[in-house]
DNA sequence: GTACGTGCAAAGGGTTTGCAGCCGC
DNA sequence: GCGGCTGCAAACCCTTTGCACGTAC
């Protein structure tokens, strides 16, 4: 460790793989510096897009990322449509969603006192809590111009 | 309409079927008969194996799903796991569900401030709410109780 | 050298669709 | 009778898997 930084995203992950016995390789590393470059949603094709000019392959990356979900540095997360969304967990907030069902933006927000009333339903049952996720589908105000307009 | 009786959610979809001049078919009626017959969550094999005494083709019943969800009378929910997940909502009031991880059992349960609060959030972002989920994952008391056994 | 990792192609599971015949209206 | 509905089989899409070869350690 140096100084007071904080671990990066690749470290943990190698640490991780080392504590399961697996072995570090390029690919994985390639997957896991591309799935932190950027802090939006993405798929499993979305991530082989940007990571075209490789050999990697659709089934290594399936592979890694569950990986990476198994690490907990990445969630799984549900975009109201048919396939899994991803987004890394490393160094940001626990946060809810807000998504446009006109346009398909998703807005990320977090607010405390939903999350204590949250916690507080999972307690009333007696639930001892692993995670939750909210999505709250609505037209943004784009949307609602634009449609008002047609 | 017959005194003060509630439409029953077989009329409200002959009236939106009839709305979007759409046939009332045998199979139709059955499928809203059986997915109404339930309070459970269901996929559609469920609903498939429950009309097995039936020549409903699944097909059939993927497509009367998709109507039915247009219809307003039936939602998709999300569970977790990768496929589709229905519930009816005739009747029933809005509700946030519980999962537990261990067994997979699910309980619904309504909360005003955490809907208050969901109001509030999409309002803040500019958001006019077409409709939220919130899955709380967890374990149940059982399944903690049965972990620590072992 | 021995796992474990990888690309490829094929399989898998849930869902959708094209088509020819059937049925509601 | 026309247009919508249905069962069937095939197609689809995303995801997983079997296998033979390659690579980390």
């Amino acid at each position: 460790m140096v100084g007071m930084q904080r671990d990066s995203p690749i470290q943990l992950f190698k640490r991780y793989l080392k504590a399961k016995g697996l072995n570090i390789t390029r690919s994985r590393e390639r997957i896991v510096e591309e799935v932190f470059k950027t802090h939006e949603h993405f798929d499993a094709t979305d991530l082989w897009a940007k990571l075209r000019d490789t050999t990697i392959s659709l089934s290594t990356i399936y592979r890694t990322l569950s990986l990476l979900v198994d690490s907990g540095l990445v969630r799984e997360v549900d975009l109201g449509d048919a396939h899994i969304h991803y987004e890394h967990v490393f160094g940001r907030r626990h946060h809810e969603h807000l998504i446009c069902v006109g346009c398909g933006k998703v807005l990320e927000f977090f607010d405390r006192a939903l999350e204590e009333q949250v916690l507080e339903m999972a307690e009333r049952f007696d639930f001892q809590q692993h995670s939750h996720n909210l999505q709250i589908f609505g037209l943004c105000r784009e949307c609602r111009e634009k449609g008002a307009e047609e």
